[in-house]
DNA sequence: AGGATTTGACCCTA
DNA sequence: TAGGGTCAAATCCT
């Protein structure tokens, strides 16, 4: 590895740090200010508006440096293809699609976050599925998710589904999820029409891998019918769903933001 | 017909 | 070299 090339590499590593402290610190100040604000007016709505442009703002600045530094590895990537691949004309695409999207090997992409759920494809974000694989040593198949945004506006967002193993045969399912890359993708607004009433509590997150300190948290959460299983699940509102402030910020959500459903079903 | 899913092959990373 | 993430053709579904 190049000096020049390292040192890249290290600056863009600590202009993502700096990033995340600066989220970590408007989530703070959000605390600070929000509760001093009258909730139902004009001003705190916009107050709240400000921070979700910011963290969305930097989200995406995230993600740009995170393909910057796999720039090198994906031009290495195009040249095995020209050389190796079926055809000239197979490279050619593979090179201007690139061009757009960026690296598509996921072990560049940062880990987000992870969790334990029975339901783990009601997260707030549309997926589509890319593939499944047989995971040595693994009693259950893996299934690779990424945004249904990833075509449309870009986003890299993608995550996993692995049914974790029981132990007692018990009735439940749980899975875990992994979640890779921030979201760059805009929602589109819609309440999702599952979700029928909201309860409080008993939400189907099992456990977490970091401990919850999102500050984004009311206590809703959604009861939702699934069409394939005709399962009720209780879906927790989506700042339930985070481990830490930086899945908040990939995943885009503040207490303002109802959680949209996936309508994805188990595979 | 077109979108979603499955599945075997490819190939990157450790 | 094995494991695992992604691609893309085949197949399924609506």
């Amino acid at each position: 590895m190049g000096i020049l090339e390292s040192s890249t590499h290290s600056s863009s590593q600590v202009a993502i740090n700096e990033i995340e402290r600066q989220r970590a610190l408007m989530i703070d100040l959000h605390d600070l200010v929000l509760p001093k604000l009258d909730p139902c007016s004009g001003q705190a709505k916009l107050v709240q508006q400000l921070f979700q442009d910011i963290f969305n703002s930097s989200s995406k600045v995230i993600s740009f440096l995170e393909l910057g530094d796999n720039s090198e590895k994906q031009a290495n990537r195009i040249e095995y293809k020209r050389t190796h691949g079926k055809n000239n004309m197979e490279s050619h695409v593979l090179e201007e699609e690139t061009k757009e999207v960026g690296n598509k090997r996921r072990k560049n992409v940062k880990h987000i976050g992870s969790v334990v759920t029975e339901a783990p494809h009601f997260d707030g974000y549309q997926w589509k599925k890319y593939g499944q694989k047989w995971i040595s040593k693994a009693k259950h198949s893996r299934s690779y998710y990424r945004c249904a945004s990833s075509k449309g506006q870009g986003c890299l967002a993608t995550k996993t589904v692995q049914q974790k193993e029981t132990n007692g045969g018990g009735t439940v399912r749980l899975f875990n999820v992994d979640y890779y890359g921030q979201h760059v993708c805009k929602k589109d607004g819609i309440i999702h029409p599952y979700v029928a009433k909201t309860a409080r509590h008993s939400a189907p997150i099992v456990n977490h891998n970091q401990s919850s300190i999102s500050t984004f948290v009311n206590n809703d959460v959604h009861r939702i019918q699934d069409e394939s299983y005709e399962n009720l699940f209780t879906v927790p509102d989506m700042s339930e769903y985070l481990i830490d402030i930086e899945m908040a910020g990939a995943l885009e959500i503040t207490s303002m933001n109802l959680p949209l459903i996936s309508e994805d079903i188990w595979a």
